[in-house]
DNA sequence: CTAGAATATGAGCGATTGCTCGCTTTCGAT
DNA sequence: ATCGAAAGCGAGCAATCGCTCATATTCTAG
């Protein structure tokens, strides 16, 4: 018993120095996982970028994998604060122009630190059970499912629960690989929100 | 000059002895890569489960990346056979019936190895440039785009090679997320394709 | 039968990994 | 000025990594 989780703070920071220390040290994890990816993220290398020594690193941090959680978890905290900032206007609009917004919204989203991004997609599976990652992709899931029964009267769809796995799945892939392929135009960009768009208010309305 | 690629194998097997030991070592890399992840799957691990010692591996193999660069191209083999059989078949039907059958055949490509499959897509970004990889992505989308030219006539799209990245995103994303969900029915199953296919031919019609 | 080519072996190298621990420095409160 | 707590340090350990190489075994062709 008592196996502390491994992604949980060793203790917390109550002083203002240890505090930037902890700021340093996930900050240096976030730039070697996308400068070079997460096997040269060693927990020597992310120490000596963020100027500080192994043994604090492993004051605040029990193991390499609470690092990337926290990684993780503060481009995530991002991502959200984006997300509602978008979903808001969207609520009261029709059909065709709230999804508009939704796809515009998925695309800042994925715009906020595309290469973290990327690599957080490609890693996250591998950082164990890590609640918080759950819980984040539920939200935005739940999110989506709360805006269908809004709209429901104007839906053909009878399965909302499936609905809404076709919509977020489809919708964060076209916007992921979309924004991953970064050589995107404006003009470009325009014409992948139209399309999805599209895709998406044809599939649900009747 | 004549750095050789680390894909390549070190020389090829002439006698059948050579040629089991090659098989043998393909087969324990995918094994362990299914059970415990890339991170586990060491050379000298590979050796062991393979029944092989590490210098004979070293004799095939230039490095651990090449030993999973042929997991991937022995598991993009067994897909593709099993795209082009159903792909046949859907040539010649109306848009709604093939787009049904194209549908089909994803589940049916993500469901020739669903764990291996969801391995090899977390971990092959990492297994640096991989030449056959990229080639195997633009023959599958060269080879729907070659579909909805087929059937240009009944298209409202006008950007087929906007239509095809976004066709091919979305029921790929959501064939590969559907299959590793694992515990669906086969009803359920039956309900993802009926959506799928009509998120997909309500955007190409019109 | 024999020689040489092909194949297989595994101890072990140098490098790197995640991480510990005994110690020093800095801080805040008195 | 003093002192305990908080924060920081970094040499270095045990484990593991990818990989080499000198040696041994097995095959095939003449």
């Amino acid at each position: 018993m008592g196996a502390r989780p491994l992604t949980k703070p060793r203790k917390d920071a109550s002083q203002e120095r240890s505090r930037a220390t902890v700021d340093a040290l996930v900050e240096a994890t976030a730039r070697i996982l996308v400068k070079d990816g997460f096997d040269k993220a060693s927990t020597n290398r992310i120490a000596e970028v963020a100027g500080v020594s192994v043994g604090s690193l492993y004051q605040y941090f029990p193991s390499k994998e609470a690092l990337v959680a926290a990684v993780i978890a503060r481009h995530q905290q991002e991502i959200l604060r984006t997300v509602r900032r978008e979903l808001a206007e969207a609520m009261g609009l029709p059909l065709a122009k709230s999804v508009r917004k939704l796809v515009t919204a998925a695309v800042k989203a994925h715009r906020v630190d595309p290469r973290l991004h990327r690599v957080l997609a490609e890693q996250i599976p591998r950082v164990g059970k890590l609640e918080d990652v759950g819980t984040f992709n539920r939200e935005n899931y739940a999110l989506f499912r709360n805006y269908l029964e809004t709209h429901r009267d104007e839906l053909h769809v009878d399965d909302l629960e499936l609905a809404s796995f076709v919509c977020v799945t489809s919708v964060e892939a076209l916007t992921h690989n979309a924004v991953l392929a970064e050589k995107l135009s404006d003009k470009a960009m325009e014409a992948l929100i139209d399309h999805t768009t599209r895709l998406i208010v044809r599939y649900l309305k009747n």
